[in-house]
Parts: structure tokens; C-alpha cells; sequence
DNA sequence: ATACGATTTTTTTTT
DNA sequence: AAAATCGTAT
């Protein structure tokens, strides 16, 4: 039996033992949301819940799994059946099973953002449209266009009109491209992110009895991080509880951070009118911070209007103030950093309870720099993700062409590891296969040669015998062989070619063959890694001590994260606020909400660091304003007493 | 005609 | 640093 009262405060008792029914939580930073999720889940299964009828939607897959375990740890059931992870996770899963009736076949690839925007230059190129004159959206950019219609339910000539004005000309064009990408991907058996939400909900829709079959089957649906859904997933969530009605849903507002996926707070704040009958909970008190960080979080964001009431109460002791650091430039930022951190791990505070955080990737390097020349460990959580890497990504192609034989992407992709074959030949290949009744034993006909030059017939015939080793192990589910396999059918010469340091990429290589170890099957393992961002998440394959690592990772990454001593790099105008993404509608509060989040990543200490000279502009270095986000803590009569930082000055 | 290397430009955030 | 574009060698 759990002791509710022993390990929960008053508040989130009640959010645990609430009765059923549509139930709202407004939960503030460090208030211990997840805890009160955690033993929400025990509290239900303890009632005699099935966890089989349990749906937990979390943000990543990774929370998913802390929190299931957490819950394992509590109640001594297993959790193997409940449905936890992602929305996305938990799409594809059920996509999988009904994936004939929209219209694909069951072994559908996922389509990454990489592979989307190579399918879109695809398209471009087929329907002619010349980028060339005048400015034409680049492939990326188009596929955020259509990628954000898609997670708002808005035209793409309003998204276009609302926030790429400069773009406008090009409607027509961006449609038919819209268009043909849509079919594109049809052709090759393959969803993109988009496509998983969008199809899902479909399914739930226009098939009413499996609708309802599901709906039946989710008698309790919970839901974290809310404010960061979008209005797909919020109509999944509304089908998937239309009978039980049992949806709890946890966020806060000030929080939403992601409306460049179609997230909106607004969700939240009308979560009570979709549903009259819901209970509200607030939790209020943070348990995180000290009071002087508390303070400046607070001050920070009333700035933003529209939001929900709510303040922050902190119980911890008193501590000490936020600090505000200019530097002259990025070197003696990334120099008073270093330096700081030795400090604070002389002074006891553990190395991986100090965390680096900033708003955009490139914003690190010359930090980088310096820890690697002071020799303080660090691990990186942002920039190009594990199974972004090329050399991941080109043995998965691999992979991906067994599984699927339609996904043209993996083919091009594949076929250019080749020498001699360029985009042009690729795409010969490609036609000819996908011409064949059954591509892949087209693969092994004498016909495929000749569609090959003699240049690269050699390299081509190697293609041939690593696929049918592919298959072979596939067919018997040995994933962890596969890998050795694609290396040593001339892979691993192809990538010490192409990118040099061989090693180390053999060693990821490893790892990827390593993980493949716990799946049942090649195509399962390829759709979880497709929505995965890491592989390290609490893998114990590291040594004891090499453990202790300064964390540097963008805002977003650090969400519903803690550490002792917090540095924010980089907090000027222009860097954070970032200013493209000012000029977006809500920009401003957006950039303020991530200003907020990291500033309640931090338990004891907190750094704000502000080159007052950006060199990157130009040689002379142009003089950088501090950010609109600490200026505006500086009250109008301004009493030194008053201010919820102090200021250091820097040699 | 095609492949591939050099050059230029441009960086948000993520499933 | 990576992607897209441009120019040259095969």
C-alpha cells in the first residue's frame, strides 16, 4: 500500500485521489507535476484499474519510462501492457495495426525532418518551379509551411499570409508542392511526423467503430505537459475519452514553448469550457527553488498578459541571488563560465548538478572550446541528435530499404554511398525499381545492371549481397548482426572516405547494433528510432565515474529538468529574445516563457551571462544590448534593495 | 552528361 | 557547421 499522506503534499493528494471525470491541473514549475502524475497511475491501478486501459501521453519517450518506473516501484504490477510514451509513439503504434484502411501498407516508413525536406526537393524539382528568380522559399522552409498547416488545421495561404508575408507570391507554387509531397509520400509507403497525428485522427474519425473501440479500451487518459499539444492532438485526446470521459490533463501555461509546432496554450485555458464538468487543481508550490530565483521567475513573467493565475510559492530556505554577468565578447563569456563552474565543483556542487543553457545550438561553441581545452567534461543535448548523425542515418537507409522497398529516400540515399553514382543515376535506379512488380527481387535480376554504369557496377554488386544479408537476418529477427553485416559489405571503407574519423562512428555504430538487441523486429525497431532522439537515455553502459558531466543543452531540451547552478549564455537582445522569432505573432511572450523555463531549471544558483560585443557581425564587434528579459526586472525607481539580481563585473 | 569538389550563405526551438 | 549552389574534371 501506498502512504498518500507520508509522500504527497495536500495538493497534490488531491490531484491523485480525485474522482474520475475530465480533470484539469495547473501545475508551476518544480511543483512536482510529475510526481503527482506518478502516483496518479499507482493510485488508479491500486483501485483495480487494468494497466492495459491506461494511456499516458508524455512529451518524450524518456518521461514516459521515469515515470513508468517510478510507478513499477510503487505498486508491483507490470506495466509492459499500458500505453505510455509520446503522441507520436503511441500513433504509430496503433497506425501500425490499421495502417490498410487509410491507405498504406503495414510495414509504412517514418520519414524524419531530414528525409522530408530531401522529399520535398524532389518535388520541387519534378513540378520545374525554378528557385532561382527571385526569392523562392528554400525546401526547409516549405516544409515548415506545410508542416505548421498541418499541426494548426489552417490553410496554407493563411499561415502563409500571417507569417511569411515575403512569401506570398509563391502560394500557388508552395500548394502544388504541398500537393505532390502529400501523394509523394503515399507513393513510398511513408508518414511523416505530421502524417502519424494526422492519420491517427483520422482513423478515430472516419472509421466510428474503431473509434469506439479504443475509446472503450482507454478508461483513464493522462496527459503531460498539455500546454505543449497541438489542436490535432487535443481532437485525439477528445476521441480517445468521449466514453470513459476519464482525461486528465497537466500543464502550465507559462510553460508553452513550442507554438512552432502548432502548440497553442490557448488549449489549456479553454480546457473548461470543452469540458463544464472538469475538476481544476492547481498546484502551487514549488519545491525546486530558492526564493530569490522564485522572485525574479515571477517578476519576469507577469510581463506576459493572458495567462492563467496563479503564484509560485516557495518553501525553501533562503538563498542566494541571481547573478547578472556582462562579459566583453563570447571568449570571456565562455572563459568566466569555465571558470565558474571549477568554483562551484570546489565549492561541492557536483558537476552534473551544473547545466549550461542556451537558445540556440551554434550559441555554444566557443563554451565548447574552452571546457575541452580546461579539460571539464560535458555532454551535449542538443544540436544533430544521435540518430541524425549521417553515418546512422545512411545504415538505417539500409535497413529502411529492406523493411520498405517503396521508400525512395532511403534508396537515393543508399544508392549515393556508391562511387560513381550521383543524384542523376540514383534516380535511374530508382526508376527501374520501383517500375518492378517486386522491387527488391528486381534487385537481384540481371535487368538492374544494366541500369547501373559500368563505373559503379563493382560497388553495386556489393549492394546486392549486403541486402540479401539484410534480409536474411531480418527474416530470422538477428537485428544485432545487421550492422556488421552493412560494414563489412564495404560500408565501413565508404564512411572512413567520406568522413574521416571512422572510429569513433564505427563505435555509435556499435551502440545502434547494441540497441537493436531489444526490439522483436527489423520494422519495429526502425519506427521507434525514427521518433526517438537519443539512445544514452539511461543506458548504464557508461563507466561509474564517468557520470559526473556538465550538461549544455538548448532551452527547449532542458524542460522539466533541474539542476543545482544554472548559466544562461547569451542573454541579449537578439540571442534571447532570439530575433527571428520576434517577428513571429506572440513572439515576444513565447521568448519570455523560455526565459522562464530555464530561469526554474535552477535550484540554488543562477547565472546570466551578456557579451556586451557581438564579433560574429563584423571585425570591429558591434555593441550588444542586454536582454529585453533582465531589463525589464529593473524597476522604475530603481533601489538596488529592490533588484532580484546583483551584478558582477568581470576582471 | 554526370560526379564531385569548392564556394557561398545562413543558422531556432523538436516529434 | 551544414546545406545549397556553383564550377570544374571526368
Amino acid at each position: 500500500m501506498i502512504d498518500y499522506e507520508e509522500e504527497l503534499n495536500s495538493e497534490q493528494r488531491d490531484v491523485v485521489r480525485a474522482k474520475n471525470g475530465p480533470i484539469l491541473v495547473i501545475a508551476g514549475a518544480g511543483s512536482g507535476k510529475t510526481r503527482a502524475l506518478t502516483y496518479r497511475v499507482a493510485y488508479l491501478i491500486e483501485q483495480g484499474t487494468d494497466p492495459e486501459h491506461i494511456l499516458l501521453a508524455t512529451f518524450t519517450n524518456k518521461a514516459a519510462r521515469s515515470m513508468l518506473s517510478r510507478v513499477e516501484t510503487l505498486v508491483d504490477v507490470d506495466l509492459g501492457r499500458l500505453w505510455g510514451g509520446t503522441f507520436h509513439h503511441v500513433g504509430n503504434r496503433i497506425l501500425r495495426r490499421h495502417a490498410e484502411l487509410l491507405g498504406y501498407e503495414r510495414n509504412y516508413s517514418i520519414v524524419d525532418s531530414e528525409d522530408s525536406r530531401q522529399l520535398i526537393n524532389t518535388c520541387i524539382r519534378e513540378l520545374g518551379i525554378s528557385t532561382a528568380k527571385g526569392a523562392f522559399p528554400k525546401p526547409g522552409v516549405v516544409g515548415d509551411v506545410i508542416s505548421l498547416s498541418a499541426n494548426t488545421g489552417m490553410e496554407i495561404e493563411t499561415i502563409i499570409t500571417d507569417r511569411y508575408r515575403n512569401f506570398s507570391r509563391c502560394i500557388t507554387d508552395i500548394l502544388k508542392i504541398a500537393l505532390r509531397y502529400r501523394i509523394r509520400k503515399k507513393e513510398l509507403n511513408a508518414m511523416d511526423f505530421d502524417d502519424i497525428l494526422l492519420n491517427w485522427c483520422a482513423l478515430l474519425t472516419d472509421f466510428p467503430d474503431i473509434g469506439e473501440e479504443y475509446a472503450h479500451r482507454f478508461e483513464h487518459i493522462l496527459v503531460d505537459e498539455y500546454q505543449d499539444t497541438n489542436i490535432i492532438q487535443a481532437k485525439i485526446l477528445d476521441r480517445l475519452a468521449a466514453f470513459h470521459r476519464n482525461l486528465m490533463v497537466v500543464g502550465d501555461d507559462s510553460q508553452s514553448i513550442y507554438s512552432f509546432r502548432g502548440a497553442n496554450f490557448a488549449h489549456i485555458a479553454s480546457f473548461p469550457e470543452k469540458y463544464p464538468d472538469a475538476q481544476i487543481f492547481k498546484l502551487e508550490t514549488n519545491y525546486r527553488s530558492t526564493p530569490e530565483i522564485l522572485h525574479l521567475a515571477n517578476m519576469s513573467i507577469v510581463n506576459n498578459r493572458h495567462q492563467f493565475e496563479k503564484v509560485l510559492r516557495a518553501v525553501r530556505r533562503k538563498g542566494v541571488r541571481p547573478v547578472f554577468v556582462p562579459v566583453r565578447n563570447v571568449l570571456q563569456q565562455a572563459d568566466f563560465v569555465a571558470q565558474r563552474i571549477i568554483e562551484l565543483a570546489d565549492e561541492g556542487v557536483p558537476l552534473e548538478e551544473i547545466a549550461v543553457l542556451y537558445r540556440a545550438h551554434y550559441h555554444s561553441m566557443e563554451l565548447q572550446m574552452e571546457l575541452v581545452r580546461r579539460g571539464i567534461p560535458f555532454e551535449i543535448r542538443s544540436g544533430i541528435r544521435f540518430f541524425e548523425q549521417a553515418h546512422i542515418k545512411d545504415v538505417t537507409a539500409f535497413m529502411r530499404i529492406a523493411v520498405n522497398p517503396l521508400d525512395e529516400v532511403a534508396w537515393k540515399r543508399v544508392m549515393k554511398l556508391y562511387n560513381k553514382i550521383g543524384d542523376v543515376t540514383a534516380a535511374k535506379i530508382w526508376d527501374f525499381v520501383s517500375s518492378q512488380d517486386d522491387p527488391l527481387a528486381a534487385v537481384f535480376s540481371e535487368a538492374f545492371l544494366d541500369h547501373v554504369p559500368k563505373a559503379a557496377q563493382s560497388g553495386i554488386r556489393g549492394f546486392r549481397e549486403t541486402l540479401r544479408d539484410i534480409r536474411d537476418l531480418s527474416s530470422v529477427n538477428i537485428l544485432t548482426e545487421i550492422v556488421d553485416a552493412i560494414l563489412d559489405g564495404g560500408y565501413r571503407e565508404c564512411m572512413e572516405e567520406r568522413y574521416g574519423d571512422g572510429g569513433s562512428r564505427e563505435d555509435d555504430l556499435k551502440q545502434l547494433s547494441n540497441f537493436s538487441s531489444d526490439f522483436d523486429s527489423l520494422e519495429e525497431f526502425l519506427s521507434d528510432l525514427a521518433l526517438m532522439t537519443s539512445i544514452t537515455e539511461e543506458e548504464s553502459y557508461r563507466k561509474e565515474d564517468d557520470n559526473h558531466r556538465v550538461v549544455l543543452s538548448s532551452i527547449h531540451q532542458a524542460k522539466g529538468l533541474e539542476w543545482s547552478a544554472v548559466f544562461m549564455i547569451w542573454c541579449s537582445e537578439g540571442m534571447l529574445p532570439l530575433a527571428r522569432a520576434l517577428r513571429e505573432p506572440g513572439g515576444e511572450d513565447e521568448e519570455r516563457r523560455l526565459f522562464y523555463v530555464a530561469t526554474t531549471r535552477a535550484k540554488d544558483h543562477l547565472y546570466f551571462c551578456h557579451p556586451m560585443t557581438n564579433q560574429s557581425e563584423n571585425v570591429w564587434g558591434r555593441e550588444a544590448v542586454p536582454s529585453r528579459f533582465i531589463a525589464e526586472l529593473v524597476p522604475t525607481d530603481f533601489d538596488p534593495e529592490d533588484l532580484p539580481f546583483e551584478q558582477w563585473a568581470v576582471r
